[in-house]
DNA sequence: GAGTTTGAAACT
DNA sequence: CAGTTTCAAACTC
C-alpha cells in the first residue's frame, strides 16, 4: 500500500498547533496525567486515527470536506496528498484518514484471523505492509491520550505478531487479541477525552471532523472485536459474557476512575447524556458537538442492543457490526447531516419513537436547531441518564425499538447487482462510494472491505475513464448567483443534472430518467427526446409552465393505480402538511449515488410525522428531511461544509423555491420560526405531485 | 415474483 | 465519438 510521504506531515508543526489549541490546553487541563511532553497529547489524535478503521468510502460529504472534488478517493495517497494541500489540521486530518485505512485492513486482517480458516497470501501482504507502515505510523508516538504511553515497540511487536499470527497458536493469538483490546479501550477513553475536548474544540477546526469520525470508527471496531471473540467462545473475561451486551459499554468498567468523573454514567447512555447535555449548556458553534453526539448516540444505540436477548441474539452478533459500521458511516459523514444515504429508506418509519432519538441524534448538528424539548426528550430514552424520569420513554420497548430502528437502518435494501460485482457504477452502492452490506442483495460481491484493493482498482479504473464518475451528478449552483443555465437558485430548477439525461421514451417523466429522478429538470446537456420533466424541460420551458405539463404528466404516471410513484403520493398526501415533496423534489438532493433515489422515495413514502412530532418536535420532522437533502453546490462543496450547523431550513417567508441550506444560527432559532414555515409549507403541493389535489 | 422496459454504464 | 452490449433499476403484469 502506497503511503504518503510523512515528511510532509511534520510533528512539530501539528504539535505547536496543537499545543496552542485550546483543544491542547483543555486535555492538558483534564487529563488526570501529567503530560510530559506535547507529543503525548498529539499522540491522542494519532492513536484515534492509526486505531480508527475509516472506511474505505467514506461518506460524500466528509470526504468532500477531506477532499473537495471527489466522492471518495483513489488511495490513501491522493487521499493524504491532497489532504496535505490544506491547513495543518487537515493534515493531522488526512494522515488519520491513511492511518486509519491502515487500521482497516489491519482489524480486517484480525477478523480474518480469528474467524477464517484460511489466510490468504494477499491477507498476509496486508500484514506485511501494515508491518511496514507501522513504524512510520507510530514514529509520532504510540501513546494513549491519558499519557500512558504505549511504547512504539509494544505496538510494532504486537504488529508484527499479528504479521505472524498464521503461524501462532490459538493461545498465542488470544493475548495478541487481548493486547489489542486492551488497545481499543485506550481508543475509548481518547474518545472520551475528545468528548471533553468538544467543550473547548471550537479552534479544532475542521481536522476535528475526521478525528471525531474516525472515533466512531474506533468503536466499531472495538465492538466488533469484542463481539467476535464472545461469540467465539474465546471471551477473555472482558466484561459481559453475554455477547449480546457486550459491545461499547462492556468496555466501560475500564475505565480509570479519574475519567469516570466525565462520564458520569458509565452504563448505556452515558455518553449520549453527558453529550446532550453539554449540547444544551454549550452554543453550539462547534461542529464536532454534532458529529460527537451522533457518533455517542450511535454508540449508545449499539449498546442498547444488547437489551436484545436470545432469539434475536444471533442476528444481533452478525448485524451489529454491521449496524455499528454503517452507522458510523452515517455519521462520519458530516457534522450536522447526520444521516447517510444509507439510512435514508429508514427514515419513514418516523413515527417509531426511535426516528426522534435517531433524529435528535442526527440534530445534535444542527445546532441551535436543536430543541431543548428533542434533546431532554432523547436523553430520556437514555436508560441509564434518564433516571425513569419518563417512563414512556424507558421502556425495554423503547430500547428495543430503537435498536431494531438500527438494525433496520442498516438493513435497508441496496443494490441488487448480479454480474457487476458490485464494482461497476451500476451498482449503487459503489456508484454511491458505500461497501455493500448484508441488505444488499448482490451476487458475487466484491465490494466489501476486505476486498479494499479490489474497489480501490476497480475505482481507479473508472475514475480512469471518467474523472467525474464519482462527482455529483446534480449540482447546484449557488444560491442567488446565476447557474449554468441562466437560472437563479430561487428557481427550482437551478438544481441540473451535470451530465444531462438520455432518455429517449420515458420523457422524462419517470425514474428511468436521471434528471426528473434527483428532482431537478432538465437542462440543454440532456440528449433527451420528447422531454416532459415536470421539474424543468430542457427547452427552458420556465417552471411554472413545466409545472402543467409536468402536473398532466404526472397526473398520467398518477392515473396508473399500479404506479409505484401514485403509491408513494398516497402515503405522500399523508404528511404533506409537514412535509414538503414538492420542495424536496426539487432540491438537488442527490449525490452521485442512485441511493439518492431511495432517499427520495423513502421521504416521500415515509410515514407522516405526527401531530405530537409536529407539536413537539417539528425540527426533527423537518431534519429527516433536511438531514438527507444534500444540495451540492456546482463547486460540489457541499453545504455542509459552508456551514457549521446543517440543517436545510425553509424560509417561512420565502418562496418554495427559495430553498437553502442555512446556517441554524440565522434561520433555525425558534420553533415558531419551524411553526411558522410549517404553516407555510401547507399549501405547497406534494411532491411527486402526481395526483392532483 | 417474474417478466419487460428503460437508460446509464461499459465496451468496441 | 458513435454504435452496441451489458447491466440493474424501474416498471408492469
Amino acid at each position: 500500500m502506497d503511503t504518503p510521504d510523512k515528511t510532509q506531515i511534520t510533528p512539530t508543526t501539528s504539535l505547536s498547533k496543537f499545543e496552542d489549541s485550546p483543544v491542547f490546553k483543555f486535555i492538558d487541563s483534564l487529563s488526570p496525567i501529567e503530560l510530559a511532553k506535547s507529543c503525548q497529547t498529539n499522540n491522542t489524535f494519532n492513536s484515534l486515527a492509526f486505531l480508527s478503521p475509516s472506511s474505505l468510502f467514506p461518506s460524500p460529504q466528509i470526504n468532500c470536506h477531506r477532499e473537495s472534488r471527489h466522492h471518495f478517493s483513489a488511495d490513501s495517497n491522493s487521499r493524504v496528498l491532497q489532504s496535505g494541500k490544506q491547513s495543518n489540521t487537515s493534515e493531522e486530518t488526512s494522515k488519520a484518514v491513511e492511518q486509519s485505512d491502515l487500521y482497516d485492513e489491519h482489524l480486517g486482517c484480525l477478523n480474518k484471523d480469528s474467524s477464517s480458516k484460511g489466510i490468504s497470501s494477499n491477507l498476509f501482504d496486508e500484514k506485511s505492509d501494515l508491518a511496514i507502515e507501522l513504524p512510520r505510523t507510530s514514529k509520532y508516538d504510540c501513546g494513549s491520550p491519558d499519557g500512558n504511553l504505549e511504547p512504539c515497540d509494544k505496538i510494532l511487536k504486537r504488529t508484527s505478531l499479528e504479521v505472524a499470527g498464521q503461524d501462532r497458536s490459538p493461545f498465542q493469538r488470544n493475548r495478541d487479541e487481548w493486547e489489542e483490546r486492551q488497545l481499543s479501550f485506550e481508543n475509548e477513553r481518547d474518545l472520551r477525552k475528545i468528548r471533553r475536548i468538544k467543550l473547548s474544540g471550537e479552534s479544532a477546526g475542521c481536522g476535528w471532523v475526521a478525528v471525531v469520525s474516525d472515533v466512531a470508527d474506533i468503536l466499531t471496531v472495538n465492538s466488533a472485536n469484542i463481539i467476535h471473540e464472545n461469540s467465539d467462545g474465546q471471551g477473555l473475561g472482558l466484561g459481559i459474557a453475554d455477547s449480546g451486551t457486550t459491545s461499547f459499554i462492556s468496555n466501560i468498567p475500564q475505565i480509570p476512575p479519574d475519567n469516570a468523573n466525565n462520564l458520569e454514567n458509565t452504563e448505556s447512555g452515558d455518553l449520549q447524556v453527558s453529550c446532550e447535555q453539554n449540547e444544551l449548556e454549550e452554543p453550539v458553534t462547534d461542529q464536532t458537538s454534532g458529529i460527537l453526539s451522533s457518533c455517542l448516540v450511535d454508540k449508545l444505540v449499539v449498546s442498547d442492543s444488547g437489551l436484545k436477548n436470545d432469539g434475536k441474539k444471533k442476528f444481533n452478533q452478525s448485524s451489529r457490526q454491521r449496524s455499528i459500521r454503517r452507522r458510523c458511516l452515517v455519521f462520519e459523514k458530516s457534522p450536522g447531516f447526520g444521516l447517510h444515504l444509507n439510512s435514508l429508506p429508514n427514515i419513514s418509519k418516523d413515527q417509531n419513537p426511535l426516528n426522534k432519538s435517531t433524529l435528535s441524534s442526527i440534530k445534535t448538528g444542527e445546532g441551535p436547531c436543536v430543541s431543548g424539548t428533542a434533546v431532554a426528550e432523547n436523553s430520556s430514552e437514555t436508560p441509564a441518564t434518564s433516571g425513569g424520569d419518563d417512563a414512556d420513554h424507558n421502556t425495554p420497548e423503547k430500547k428495543r425499538q430503537k435498536f431494531e430502528f438500527v438494525e433496520e437502518s442498516a438493513s435497508c435494501k441496496r443494490c441488487n447487482c448480479k454480474r457487476s460485482k458490485c464494482l461497476k457504477l451500476y451498482c449503487d452502492c459503489f456508484a454511491a462510494g458505500l461497501y455493500c452490506i448484508e441488505p444488499c442483495s448482490c451476487l458475487d460481491c466484491f465490494n466489501k472491505p476486505v476486498h479494499e484493493k479490489v474497489v480501490l482498482e476497480a475505482r481507479k479504473q473508472i475514475e480512469s475513464r471518467n474523472p467525474q464518475a464519482f462527482a455529483p451528478k446534480v449540482i447546484r449552483s449557488t444560491d442567488g448567483a446565476l447557474d449554468s443555465w441562466g437560472e437563479t437558485s430561487k428557481t427550482p430548477a437551478s438544481a441540473r443534472h451535470k451530465r444531462g439525461c438520455n432518455c429517449k421514451r420515458s420523457s422524462c417523466l419517470k425514474k428511468y430518467c436521471e434528471c426528473f429522478q434527483a428532482g431537478v429538470g432538465c437542462s440543454p446537456s440532456c440528449r433527451c427526446e420528447g422531454c416532459k420533466n415536470s421539474f424543468g424541460r430542457k427547452d427552458g420551458c420556465d417552471e411554472s409552465e413545466s409545472n402543467e405539463d409536468g402536473l398532466e404528466a404526472s397526473e398520467q404516471n398518477a392515473s396508473d393505480k399500479n404506479s409505484h410513484d401514485s403509491v408513494i403520493d398516497k402515503k405522500t398526501e399523508e404528511h404533506q402538511e409537514f412535509l414538503v415533496p414538492s420542495d424536496i423534489s426539487r432540491l438537488p438532493f442527490a449525490y452521485s449515488g442512485k441511493l439518492a433515489r431511495s432517499f427520495l422515495h423513502s421521504v416521500t413514502s415515509s410515514k407522516p410525522c405526527t401531530t405530537q412530532e409536529h407539536g413537539l418536535d417539528s425540527s426533527s420532522c423537518q431534519s429527516k428531511f433536511n438531514s438527507n437533502l444534500q444540495a451540492i453546490p456546482e463547486d460540489e462543496t457541499p453545504e455542509v461544509l459552508k456551514h457549521k450547523c446543517l440543517p436545510l431550513v425553509l424560509k417561512p417567508n420565502s418562496s418554495p423555491n427559495s430553498k437553502r441550506v442555512s446556517s441554524p444560527h440565522r434561520e433555525c432559532t425558534s420553533t415558531t420560526v419551524l411553526r411558522g414555515r410549517k404553516l407555510i409549507l401547507k399549501f405547497v403541493p406534494p411532491f411527486p405531485s402526481f395526483s392532483p389535489p
